[in-house]
DNA sequence: GTTTGGATTATAACATGTTATAAATTAATG
DNA sequence: CATTAATTTATAACATGTTATAATCCAAAC
C-alpha cells in the first residue's frame, strides 16, 4: 500500500525509463506518447498528468545525462586554457558512447526552439563557461578587462549550434570537435593576453589546417562545389 | 486558356502570396496547410503537389525575403572591417520592418532542425561572410594564415544562433545587434593583425560595456539570479 | 473535334501531440 | 468501516502535417 506520492514517484520513474529504453532502442522515431504510455503500463493521459508534455519529459530525460556529463566534468583536471577544449572532449566522448540516443533526445527536447531546453541545457552550461572564462582570466591567459559573461555566452553558443549540427546528422561528432575547438581558440585568442595567446595561436594554426583539409575533401561548401 | 505551365506558376504564386498575406496577419499560429489551402483558393492537395510539404513552402517565402536582403546588402559600402557590422545591423533592421513575419517564418522553415533551411539561409550567408573574410584579408586586417572557410563558419553560426534566439523571443532586436557584434569582434580579434586589431579592440571594449550594462539589469542569468 | 494524359480536386484516412470527460480506483480522513 | 477526494484510466475528440484514391478537368496531341 504505497503512500500517494510514492505511487506517484514510481509512475514518474516507470515513464521516464520507459522513455529511456525507448530512445536508445529506437531512437527517435517509435517514440510517441502512445508507444511510450504502453511501454511505461500507463495510460496515455498519465505523462501528461505527471510531466505535461512531451518535451518535458525529453527534458526530464535529458537532465539524467546532464548529471552524468557534470560528474565527469569535475574529474577533469587540467590548466586553465587547457580546460576548454578538454570540456569539449569530453562532450564528444559521452555522445560517441550512445549518439543515437543523444541526437535523439536533442532533437526532441530542441522541438518548440528550446525555451525550455535552454533551462537544462543553456543556463547550467553558460555558468560553467563562465566560471572557466573567470578562472582563466585570473589566471593570466585572458585580458582583465574581458566580461566573462559576455565571453562565456559566445563559448556557450557556439558549442550549443555545433551540438545542433551534429545532432541533426550533419557533421560528424570529430568534426564538431575540431569546429568547437578551433572557434573556442578563436574565441579565446581574441579575448587573449600575451602569455594565452602563446598557447592558442599554435592551436588555431594546427586546427585550421585539419578544417581546411577536412573541407577541400569532403565538404559541399568548399568553393569547387559553392554553386549548389 | 493559360498553358499548363502557365497555369501551374499561377498556382505556386498564389499559395506563396497566401503564405505570406497569412504569415503577416496572423504569424506562424493559425497559418495550417488547410487554412493556407483556403487562402490561395486551391485544394489542399496541391501545395503538396507543388511544393512537397509545409516547410518547402516556408523556404520558398524565406527564399523572397532574402533576395530583399541581397538587394540592399549589395548597395552597403564601408571598409573591409566595418562592412562586417554592417551587414549585421542590416539585418535588424530588415527584421524590425516586419518582425511578427520574419520571426513566424524563421520558426516554420527551421522546423526540422534546419537541414533544407541551410541550403537557402545557410549556405549563401557562409559563403557571403567567406568572401568579407577574404577581403579583409587581402586589406591587411586579418592575419594571411587565416582561412576564409573557418573563419566565416564560425562568424556564419554565431550569427545564425543569435538569429534564432530572436525568433524564439529571447532576446529582443537591439540585443541581437549588439550580441553579434561582440562575437564578431571576438572572432575577428582572434584572427587579426596588428592593424585589425587597433580597430577592433575598442570595439570590443565598447560593445562588452553595453551588454554587460544590460546583463546587470535585466539579463536572469546574472550571478545575483543564477540559482534558477 | 476527339482522344489522351497529366494535374487538380474532393475526400477519406493515418499518425501525431494534446485536451476533455466521465468512470473507476484507492489512499487519506473521519 | 464508511466517506471523501485526488488520480488514474479509458475513451473520444480535435487540430495538425501528410498520404492515398478515385473522380474530374482541361490543355495538348492527334
Amino acid at each position: 500500500m504505497p503512500t500517494r506520492e510514492e505511487a506517484k514517484a514510481q509512475r514518474r520513474e516507470a515513464i521516464i525509463n520507459a522513455a529511456l529504453r525507448l530512445m536508445y532502442a529506437r531512437g527517435d522515431s517509435g517514440f510517441s506518447m502512445r508507444a511510450l504510455a504502453d511501454a511505461a503500463g500507463v495510460s496515455i493521459a498519465t505523462p501528461y498528468n505527471l510531466f505535461g508534455s512531451k518535451q518535458a519529459i525529453m527534458l526530464a530525460v535529458l537532465d539524467t545525462g546532464m548529471a552524468h556529463y557534470g560528474e565527469r566534468l569535475a574529474k577533469l583536471h587540467a590548466d586553465e586554457l587547457e580546460i576548454f577544449f578538454e570540456a569539449v572532449s569530453l562532450a564528444t566522448e559521452l555522445y560517441a558512447e550512445a549518439p543515437k540516443f543523444h541526437q535523439a533526445v536533442l532533437f526532441s527536447a530542441y522541438g518548440d526552439g528550446g525555451r525550455d531546453y535552454r533551462a537544462v541545457f543553456g543556463d547550467p552550461r553558460f555558468l560553467f563557461w563562465k566560471d572557466l572564462v573567470t578562472r582563466a582570466r585570473e589566471a593570466g591567459f585572458l585580458h582583465a578587462e574581458i566580461d566573462p559573461s559576455a565571453l562565456a555566452l559566445a563559448l556557450s553558443q557556439q558549442f550549443f549550434i555545433c551540438i545542433l549540427e551534429w545532432a541533426y546528422g550533419e557533421i560528424e561528432l570529430d568534426e564538431l570537435e575540431q569546429r568547437v575547438h578551433y572557434t573556442f581558440a578563436l574565441l579565446l585568442n581574441g579575448a587573449a593576453t600575451a602569455s594565452g595567446g602563446a598557447r592558442l595561436k599554435p592551436r588555431i594554426s594546427a586546427l585550421q589546417q585539419r578544417l581546411t583539409d577536412r573541407w577541400s575533401i569532403s565538404d559541399p561548401r568548399t568553393p569547387a562545389d559553392a554553386s549548389r
